[in-house]
DNA sequence: GTTAATGCAAAGCATTTGCACACGT
DNA sequence: ACGTGTGCAAATGCTTTGCATTAAC
C-alpha cells in the first residue's frame, strides 16, 4: 500500500465496520457476528484474498464460520456496495474492501494482487468513448507481471517455458 | 469491436495460424488439428470465451476435441503469447487471440467482454509509478457495467438488490 | 522410432444450493 | 414471534492430473 491510502489500518476497519452496520440498517439485513467477523478481516488486509483464504484466517476463531457463509456474506457486501470483486485474469473471485478508485497489479506467479494509487495515473475518461450502449459503472487499469517476490527468484522463470 | 481492428476477420484468423505454425516449429510444438481448430475457433470470435465454450463450438467437428485438450492448448496458447487470459471480476479464465494493446468491458449480468479500442483512450504510462519493484509485463483497463442487452432488460436490475 | 499430444476417467479446487436449525430484531 | 442468516451436506461448475493410446516429426 501507499501512505496516503488507509486501507488495512485501524480507523479504516471501524469505519467500514461502522458503514457496515448502517448499510445493514438500512436493508434490514442482520448484524450478525459472522458478517462482523469476515468484514473486519477482508478491510483489515491489504492482499484481496481470494473467498476461501479469508475463511482460512478467521476459521480458526471461537464461534467458527463456514465456508458458505463467507461465500455469502461476501457477496452481501458487493451488494451493498461495502466490497468489490476485483478483475484478475486467475480463475477465482478477489475481494477488496477499498471501493475508491485505484488500480491493481497480478503476478502471474503467486497471484498476489497488489494496489496503484490512482493518484499516481491520469484520469480514465470513458466518457467520450463508443463502447456500444455498454453502461459503465466502474473502470479501473490491471496490470499483470511479477511482483518483487516472484521477479527475485529463479522459480518465477519456470511459468515462462517458450519463446 | 470498432472497424480498425481485424480481430475476428478471415485475414486475421489465417494470420494466428501461420504465427501459431511459426512459433510452434521454433519451440518443436507439433501442428496438430486440434491446436489448429481451436486457435481458428478462438480467432474468429471476438466475444472472448471460456474453454468452455470454445469446447462447445467445435467438439461437433468430424475429429472431436476432448475438454482436457482445450484446456492445455489454451495454456499453451497464452505461453506461446498467441492468446492472452483476459482480467475480468467473475471467477473463470477467459480468453482472446488478440494479444495487442486493447482493453475491455465486462457485463455484470451476462458476463459479456466486449473490447475497447486503444486508440480511444490515451496510453497507460506506468513507467514513472512507483510499483515496489512489480515488473509489468502487460497492463490494460477493465471497465465494468452492463452491456446494451442487458441495460435494456428489467432482468438486468434483479441482480441489484440492495441500497 | 522417438518425443510430444490427446482422450478418458478421476481428482481437485472454487462456488452454489436446499433444507433444517439458530440467531437478530 | 417473525424473518433472516447460518451450517451442513451435497451438488455443480471450472480446471488439472495420471496414465495408456495415438499422432507428429
Amino acid at each position: 500500500m501507499n501512505n496516503q491510502s488507509p486501507t488495512g489500518s485501524n480507523e479504516f476497519v471501524s469505519a467500514k465496520l461502522k458503514l457496515m452496520e448502517e448499510r445493514c440498517r438500512k436493508n434490514r439485513l442482520s448484524l450478525t457476528v459472522q458478517r462482523r467477523a469476515i468484514l473486519e478481516n477482508l478491510s483489515s488486509r491489504t492482499d484481496h484474498p481470494t473467498a476461501d483464504q479469508i475463511y482460512a484466517s478467521i476459521q480458526d476463531r471461537i464461534t467458527g464460520v463456514s465456508r458458505t457463509t463467507v461465500y455469502r456474506v461476501l457477496e452481501t457486501f458487493v451488494q451493498l456496495g461495502l466490497a468489490q470483486k476485483i478483475s484478475n485474469p486467475e480463475a477465482k473471485a478477489r475481494f477488496d474492501a477499498d471501493t475508491s478508485k485505484h488500480h491493481h497489479a497480478s503476478c502471474l506467479v503467486c497471484e498476489k494482487v497488489i494496489d496503484i494509487d490512482a493518484r499516481q495515473l491520469p484520469d480514465i475518461d470513458l466518457g467520450s468513448v463508443d463502447l456500444g450502449g455498454f453502461k459503465v459503472f466502474d473502470c479501473s487499469v490491471v496490470a499483470v507481471g511479477l511482483c518483487s517476490d516472484c521477479s527475485s527468484m529463479d522459480t518465477a522463470y519456470r511459468s515462462i517455458k517458450f519463446n
